[in-house]
DNA sequence: CTAGGTGCTAGACCAAGGTCTAGGTCAACG
DNA sequence: CGTTGACCTAGACCTTGGTCTAGCACCTAG
């Protein structure tokens, strides 16, 4: 057993997975490389492997779906040659990322103008024009704040 | 009927939600206000009610559950006097938002290294040391790449 | 020897969030 | 009048990604 060797339970403790997720992620072919065992079957990683599995954990932090990842352990696992379908792949959810960091930015100034709003309506004592409560209830009368 | 007012087909259009999906919403609370009926018993949802739904839009991209979003309805429902407990739930949101940022930055640098690395290899006609695909076949050989 | 801790497999179970179907109503168009 | 299109309800169904259980195998320490 090489010196970065862990079993399952230290790479849980590392990656933040349980061990369940981490046997289950090898069943569904996340991993690049074959898990090795000991001569009573229990799985041995590599510092590799546990590096590989963080970036796993990333990727899936970042809503890669499983089937993805797998296709990308899949095409390292098949060795040289398949390069230019792992480029796309990580270009593709780097779009997602970007499309998801928009979002974000988007919610996040939605929330801090509410917050804003809130504080200041707090702070006020209750007066003032937070969240309106109701819809128009006078029709006829526009102009209303939904957040 | 206001001239704001939309059917659920409408909308399903401008929130980019399925008629299904606006249902649904509707009976798991999320919505601030009753939506109307017409004499048929058809939705009529008010300019109001579409922008609600367009802010419960961005807080689902941004991974609040439905179960929150239908607590944050039930205040804003309840009307004025639980401004405190809104402001606790936007906050608590708003670090979910934060963290994510965190995740989706960590993510892209990830994502950049690699693909700079991939276009790198491609680049070079295929030289280079991209996504290393074996976990270290050599015991000893440390300094590897996995990602 | 034996008890505790950790691991193994197979497979059941679960929660969230949609999505779809069946069977029916209604209104407007031609 | 009949048919087309949008809508209604109730409830089944589906996918994703975990999570947990049962029943068993090791291994190490006391």
């Amino acid at each position: 057993m090489a010196d970065g060797d862990l079993s399952i339970g230290q790479v849980a403790r590392r990656t933040g997975l349980s061990v369940h997720t981490l046997r289950l992620y090898e069943r569904a072919g996340l991993l690049a490389s074959e898990v090795r065992r000991d001569r009573a079957g229990r799985r041995v990683y590599s510092a590799w492997d546990v590096e590989w599995l963080v970036n796993c954990v990333k990727f899936r932090a970042t809503g890669m779906p499983l089937t993805t990842i797998s296709r990308l352990a899949q095409l390292v696992r098949e060795g040289s040659g398949n390069e230019a379908e792992r480029l796309t792949l990580l270009r593709e959810h780097r779009q997602h990322i970007t499309g998801q960091l928009a979002q974000l930015r988007d919610c996040l100034d939605l929330v801090d103008t509410k917050v804003a709003s809130y504080e200041r309506h707090l702070a006020a004592g209750g007066t003032g024009d937070p969240w309106q409560q109701e819809p128009p209830p006078v029709p006829g009368a526009h102009r209303h704040q939904v957040g």
